[in-house]
RNA sequence: GGACCCUUAGCUCAGUUGGUUAGAGCGUUUCCUUGACAUGGAAGAGGUCACUGGUUCGAGUCCAGUAGGGUCCACCA
């Protein structure tokens, strides 16, 4: 067995291991029949994407929860794969190649610019994924899937082709979110409101018959390049300062000059600005709804670029949206119509992801009524689907309550070509309902028409989501029988756990969850065909300021960098430990390097194991505890197996909740503490009696080895390292195809061999632990901390002494003393009293009685404030009639305890000369 | 406008059904390189638990409100 080394080195290990697991093919999913199994989908990256630090939260906790599955005897499955993500991808190559080529897409044509993008994804694809393997991620990589595969791809286009037959998808001429740097369609889910500063410009419309005093109108817009386009003015119909005007007109202030029917429409808000509204139907959807109700004509004016188009008249056409806002307010300054001019913040939309404002645009768009609403709410409202944190079900619910029919159509050529085929010479603009049902019109299908010289497909492609919507069984061979049976779509379908970030839960988790229930397993119970029974919801990684960590601020470390830097294990322990659930984290790096200290104090620990005997059976459970001596276990075991199961059955919980926060954290106490800081601590004088060492270190091979499997979900590298090291691996290779113990499972076990764990132990070592704290506290208090040659006198009661007596080669070693003993009078030293008697330290030098003194009254004086809280509430009668009899009973202790330890720190001050 | 979250030590955060003197990491003060670990050990300082009120024998914890910070949804020209 090797030695192991001072300190642990990350780098010597992970590569190591990682290859090691992926030759073993340790994270295969395959599930013996009747096998439980554990599924996690990964949200796929985009697949020219990088490792940003939300990746390593969102991923560490899937690779926690799959590990742990493993570890408990699950059939683990963990998916991964990546996204095109459609406009990225597109954008980002369009911009390489005008920056290479200076060419545009249209320059090489829809077939060839997709092959350049293919040969963009096959040199900078997947390299996230790479770096998730340093990250330890234990994913089945022999599954990765890319949501243009050709599999998938099929999986894609036959969820459409579905979904127009079953009539839920249809085709029309309808106001959409246009963004004009990606010149293309957005759903309502890709436009960001953003507060933006502007102007707001107050203007003139001319009544073309003045009514009484009445020449014009006042009307406010923030858009005044638009006014070419307006075709009416509304007024709230029941509004008395105008509805006397309706059925009138006004002139068109701008652009072509032509007369402007006044409308009533209830739409208008008569207490906002003037109460009167420019009708613009092409460049606003009230407006357009406005238009539609008073059957108002449309005017265009835009391009697709956002430029302005003839319509808008000879000054403006050509000009760019901002620019042409400029000199519209110009030309209507010199025309008199402009009242004033002044700076406005409102509202707008932005596309999320160009960041440019969207245009609301009339055009032709495939548009998805939802299929499944009712249920997607009612899986989420009976419990089928838990969300962690619960609350964001009710964001969920709500979405669904207001849900809107999707674009899903996009003008793009990256993605999935929606598989409609129109008959040539058809005019696309002026297809109806009942033709897009017409087969010699329109032709649906998956491969496409027998006579495709008669048909042109369509350009469009469809939303990214649109295709990850389908994840959770797209990914499981779906919809090809055989393909499903490869992949075991019967095992692993409903994936168990998603996790993911709550910025995309209308994007993705909602969706999955309505495609789950229309695709996965037609006709089944509603509970085979949700897409998962857990969503947790991760938070954000922040910066320091709390801003969201991004490319363009700089502010994310490079997770690389971090594992280098602290190693996979400490980086993924470090940000679990700060990330509670559902709350955003602030990222500090200080607490990775606490993670990787931690590791270290493992490594140190094992270490000093292997140092402190000769390594004994660890083959297996049984092995370990076949030697331990119940008859040699005391206190200190029974404290240290006590604190053992507690942080089994607290991991337990937490994984049941989804609190990993609680679990790191309980493991770090637990080995840090209770084993290294006590255990290992007061181990050392057992290890010097022939009789007790094997049974100590038998119960340190025990705990070391449960400790192993209970953070080798979090620090996979370091426990398998430690793990051989050790010599756990005589049946199984790795720590994962090891069986993990439940407390319950373990408690029987200790039963098996006659050990029951003793619960009142900890309180003893409790007692000794304090103690040696005030021992530790006189010594530094005299000065003498270091000093080891000091000795103790204890002026305890039988059972005190007795207690202290079974344990005096610990405590001397502990607190540093060449001796403890007895004695039965008062001494004329620096004392302290503790719960196990007065305890006097001799130092061999003269003590200086003023110190003395004021460092006896100050203890007196904190201890008085706590006797008096006690006191008043003891003296309550509501308290003692009320409290429950442990709480009171436990007051009482508390006060006599105190009055106790008063009475002798006072009795020690008058002894003071 | 609607919904939700957060506010605990200098900093980043724990604190699960209400119950002794509110914890951790980092930072900080003093001491220690004694054969696991200085990536360490020992001891300490540091908190009116944002504020106000309520419920209760008892509130960091439950309720109401206020202030500050943040998120999501909707959006008026």
């Amino acid at each position: 067995m090797a030695e192991i080394t001072k300190s642990y080195e990350p780098k010597d290990v992970e590569d190591k291991w990682y290859a090691a697991w992926q030759e073993a093919k340790c994270f295969a999913g395959h599930a013996a029949p009747g096998q439980e199994t554990y599924t996690i989908v990964i949200p796929p990256p985009n697949v020219t994407g990088i490792l940003h630090m939300g990746h390593v939260l969102n991923n560490t906790l899937q690779d926690v929860l799959i590990r742990r599955a493993r570890l408990e005897g699950k059939a683990a499955c963990w998916i991964p794969g990546t996204d095109h993500a459609g406009i990225a991808t597109q954008t980002m190559v369009e911009k390489h190649l005008k920056k290479t080529e200076g060419k545009g897409r249209r320059d090489l044509g829809r077939e060839e610019f997709l092959k350049r993008v293919w040969t963009w994804r096959d040199e900078k694809g997947d390299h996230i994924l790479k770096q998730l393997r340093q990250l330890g991620c234990s994913c089945d990589w022999d599954r990765t899937a890319f949501t243009m595969d050709a599999d998938y791809s099929r999986a894609v286009l036959t969820s459409f082709i579905k979904l127009f037959d079953g009539g839920h998808i249809y085709r029309g001429k309808r106001m959409v979110n246009w963004c004009p740097a990606s010149l293309t369609a957005l759903s309502d889910e890709e436009v960001e409101m953003r507060p933006t500063k502007g102007f707001i410009y107050k203007l003139r419309y001319e009544l073309v018959e003045p009514s009484g005093e009445l020449t014009h109108l006042t009307v406010e817009t923030t858009r005044p390049e638009t006014i070419p386009a307006d075709v009416a003015l509304a007024v709230h119909p029941d509004d008395e300062r105008y509805k006397h005007l309706i059925g009138k007109s006004v002139w068109r202030p701008l652009g072509e000059r032509a007369p402007l029917p006044i409308v009533g429409d209830i739409a208008v808000d008569p207490v906002f600005a003037a109460g009167v509204l420019k009708v613009t139907p092409a460049h606003d959807k009230v407006d357009f709804e406005i238009g539609q109700r008073h059957k108002l004509p449309v005017i265009d004016l835009l391009n697709a670029d956002a430029t302005l188009n003839a319509l808008a008249g000879p000054e403006l056409a050509g000009m760019e949206r901002f620019a042409a806002r400029k000199k519209s307010a110009e030309l209507l300054r010199e025309s008199g119509s402009l009242i004033e001019e002044k700076p406005y913040e409102n509202n707008v939309g932005y596309s999320q992801r160009a960041g440019v404002p969207i245009e609301p645009r009339l055009t032709q768009q495939w548009w998805l009524r939802y299929p499944r609403v009712e249920e997607a709410k009612q899986v989420v409202r009976d419990g089928l689907i838990q969300m962690h944190p619960e609350r964001w079900s009710k964001v969920y619910l709500n979405w669904l309550e207001n849900i809107q029919d999707w674009c899903i159509s996009r003008q793009l050529w990256w993605g999935h070509r929606i598989p409609v085929w129109y008959a040539k010479g058809i005019d696309r603009e002026k297809l109806t309902e009942a033709d897009l049902r017409d087969p010699k019109k329109i032709h649906v299908s998956l491969a496409g028409p027998a006579d495709p010289e008669n048909w042109d497909q369509e350009d469009d492609v469809l939303d990214t989501w649109a295709s990850s919507w389908l994840w959770p069984f797209g990914t499981l061979g779906w919809p090809d029988a055989e393909s499903q049976a490869k992949a075991n779509f019967d095992a692993f379908y409903p994936t168990t756990t998603l996790a993911t970030g709550a910025d995309i839960i209308f994007f993705w988790v909602a969706r999955m969850i309505m495609a789950g229930l229309e695709f996965a397993r037609p006709g089944a119970p509603v509970e085979q065909r949700i897409p998962f029974k857990h969503v947790y919801f991760n938070g954000i990684v922040r910066d320091k300021q709390g801003r969201k960590m991004s490319k363009t601020l700089g502010n994310s470390p490079d997770p690389l960098d971090l594992i280098t830097a602290y190693g996979a294990d400490g980086l993924r322990f470090g940000l679990l430990q700060i990330a509670p659930l559902g709350q955003d984290v602030k990222f500090d790096e200080s607490r990775v390097e606490a993670g990787k200290h931690f590791c270290n104090k493992l490594w140190n620990a094992c270490r000093f194991r292997q140092m402190s005997g000769e390594m004994a059976d660890n083959s297996s459970l049984g092995a370990v505890l076949g030697r331990i001596d119940p008859a040699h276990l005391d206190d200190d075991d029974h404290a240290l197996l006590g604190a053992l199961l507690d942080t089994m059955s607290t991991l337990e919980k937490s994984f049941a909740g989804f609190e990993f926060a609680g679990a790191t954290q309980r493991l770090y106490s637990f080995f840090w503490n209770d084993f290294c800081d006590w255990y290992v601590e007061v181990a050392k004088a057992r290890l010097q009696e022939p009789a007790a060492k094997a049974h100590v270190l038998a119960v340190q091979d025990l705990v070391i080895r449960e400790f192993l499997l209970m953070f080798e979900p979090f620090a996979p590298f370091i426990t398998e390292e430690l793990w051989h090291l050790l010599g756990y691996d005589a049946e199984k290779s790795f720590v994962q195809e090891t069986r993990i113990e439940t407390a319950a499972g373990l408690v029987a076990l200790f039963a098996k061999r006659g050990v029951t764990v003793d619960a009142a132990a900890t309180g003893r070592v409790e007692q000794l632990k304090q103690f040696s704290t005030l021992a530790r506290e006189l010594k530094a208090d005299q000065s003498v901390a270091q000093k080891r040659d000091v000795k103790f006198f204890a002026l305890a009661g039988q059972p005190e002494w007795l207690a202290l007596e079974k344990n005096l080669s610990k405590l001397a070693r502990l607190v540093g003393a060449a001796e403890i003993s007895r004695t039965t009078e008062k001494l004329s030293l620096p004392a302290t009293v503790t719960s196990l008697g007065t305890l006097f330290l001799d130092t061999g030098v003269k003590v200086d009685p003023a110190a003395e003194r004021a460092r006896l009254t100050k203890e007196i004086q904190a201890l008085n404030k706590h006797i008096t809280g006690t006191e008043a509430r003891l003296s309550n009668e509501a308290f003692t009639s009320k409290a429950p009899p442990a709480v009171l009973e436990g007051a009482r202790k508390q006060l006599a305890d105190q009055q106790a330890k008063r009475a002798e720190l006072e009795r020690l001050l008058a002894a003071v000369k």
